[in-house]
DNA sequence: TATTGGCACTCATAACCAATGAGTGCTAAC
DNA sequence: GTTAGCACTCATTGGTTATGAGTGCCAATA
């Protein structure tokens, strides 16, 4: 076991470092910080810091600086969340309360959290998991086309224009979306294709060739409802913190702006509401995140379903700050979109 | 008026310089062309160029870079289209014929577009112009909640959640919709709001009460309608070439992420439908985009309205390729979406 | 008149060197 | 367990010096 103030020296490390970006020494760390004893006692502790492989020197020798496990251990036992001030709860309380769209309300989120701790914020949208369907629509756009829509009790609305090149029958429309409402309505996702094919089956020959046509575009539709997907905020937030990533920041960029590596990380996450879950660094499992953390929260879209919301951003990032906002903002999340809690 | 082998002389020097990023100098550029004249001579030509400002020597006596002014001469009288590879073509057909809906439709250009060239693509969505109202749908949700729905012409489809306190009758909400449809259907997106207020007035005592939550929202998705849009892609294209920016990148991502300070400048740019406008480096009113490029062409949205869509790069891009993918693409876009051509 | 070879000159870049100093590990004393 | 002292390391800084690509200009040439 460690003793304490080794432990208290790698807090004031890991505080140091992120404050100023430059490794930390024994000499300024005493001088900073009333350890009460001398540089040179500092030395042996960081000497055991070191063996623990907490820190490391960059060079051998210079100051040192957390490791990945010494960010973890820093966030598992030496950080106390740090409370939001009053300016920012307000942000959150504003923000959110504007919008009653499931995506308007995630997209606000999402700029909301980038501004909150300058990082790149990332929303999941809810996944299907227990959704159902609240509702299936057919309207006419024209002669030739329709709209079909698709609406889950989680919110979210799938639309897609079809044609019909032969034309259609309004009465014929009528008589689909009836049926489909019948047979579908409050039925989970799960079960949607089975039960769309089954109208299939059901169609008299008057609707039979307008079912050809629609029916195929709306199992296309559940297929889409049932992909994960992701909104970003504040790409440019990374850019400028730019000399944080050894080499280039490009493959970092090109990384998080591919939706399917983004989604298999945070899926790897566990995070429930009020929960919080952190990949430091060579944690995750993407090569070009060895040098990012990712913060990230679960938030309750009716009271059932989880999705995560989140930031990225480098190692060396305010993890206290990011922690208190992410969460904040996935409970203020869970709220406005009619969570329990 | 400059002589003919001046000219040729900046087109090599464009060329090369994009190729190699380095100042290209009189020596270098004798050997890699064959202008049938020494170093010398071109040394004059080039001595012609600089008085003209097509060129600048970045260090007193080091080899020179194009000026923007010099990038505009290339573009405008020089360069000749590059054709599209045969790939690049089949590329466009293949993922534009995928999809029929507008949101899909234009993500789609957008992804392709950023991968096509490289470079940052921007899409705007359709302007309403002279975008009419198609239809207007009230669906219900549950028994406090209804979605409503406009949708334009052009294909755009705006929905917002509305909530009804007190809860609604299903039969007020067809007979609302009825009155809707009857008084603003086909009619264009500027009288709109008149038209709704209209509404609001022959509503009868029954439905007071419902059309007064849903009247006020149903304004602002018009009023969101009227709103410009673009979608940008490839954000990390601009990471990669990082060294072509001056300072910092971050500045610049950080004003392309500001869809107002986008839009104003690509409203700026008059450019139809097979044609493409460039604004090079200073050209460019923002600030933050003095070391880009802009190159847009205008689509057509079911024959009539105009949008733009485009990318945008350092000054040094390879203008020929990128403006003939953004002119191929722009062209099948409208194709795609029922414009005339 | 346009072109060319020649030449002195400029100046960014790289290479090398020494000085600086923050920081270390170790040891012996407290 | 703590501390002072000391020798040592090594990244950073600044200065000096080549190196060389590239220039402008001029007198000679075609």
């Amino acid at each position: 076991m460690i003793p304490d103030r080794p432990l208290e020296v790698l807090k004031a490390i890991v505080g140091d470092y992120i404050a100023s970006k430059e490794p930390v020494g024994s000499k300024s760390l005493v001088e900073r910080h009333s350890f009460g004893v001398s540089a040179a006692t500092i030395r042996n502790d960081m000497a055991i810091l070191e063996e623990e492989e907490l820190i490391v020197a960059p060079h051998t020798s210079s100051g040192r600086v957390p490791t990945d496990k010494g960010y973890r251990m820093f966030v598992d036992q030496l950080s106390e969340v740090k409370p939001l001030s009053s300016a920012e709860r307000a942000a959150i309380e504003g923000f959110l309360s504007k919008s009653s769209d499931l995506d308007e309300t995630l997209g606000h989120t999402a700029r909301l959290l980038s501004q909150l701790t300058n990082q790149v914020a990332l929303v999941q949208y809810p996944s299907l998991g227990r959704a159902s369907v609240r509702h299936i629509e057919i309207i006419s756009i024209d002669e030739l086309r329709l709209l079909l829509m698709l609406i889950t009790d989680s919110g979210r609305i799938q639309q897609h224009v079809v044609e019909i090149p032969g034309g259609y029958e309004i009465n014929d429309v009528e008589k689909l979306r009836n049926l489909l409402n019948e047979s579908i309505e409050g039925k989970p996702l799960s079960e949607a294709a089975a039960l769309i094919k089954g109208v299939g089956q059901k169609a008299t020959a008057k609707i039979k060739q307008l079912s050809e046509r629609v029916l195929p575009e709306l199992l296309l539709l559940v297929d889409a409802n049932s992909q994960e997907k992701i909104l970003l905020a504040g790409t440019s937030n990374l850019a400028r913190r730019g000399d944080d990533f050894p080499g280039s920041i490009s493959p970092v960029l090109e990384a998080i702006e591919e939706q399917v590596v983004l989604l298999k990380l945070i899926s790897e996450m566990q995070a429930g509401a009020n929960a919080v879950s952190l990949r430091i660094g060579r944690e995750n499992t993407v090569d070009a995140l060895l040098s990012t953390s990712v913060v990230v929260s679960g938030y309750e879209n009716q009271g059932s379903e989880i999705a995560k919301v989140g930031v990225i951003g480098p190692t060396r990032m305010d993890y206290s700050s990011n922690i208190s906002a992410v969460l904040a903002v996935a409970r203020y999340l869970t709220k406005s979109l009619g969570g329990s809690q």
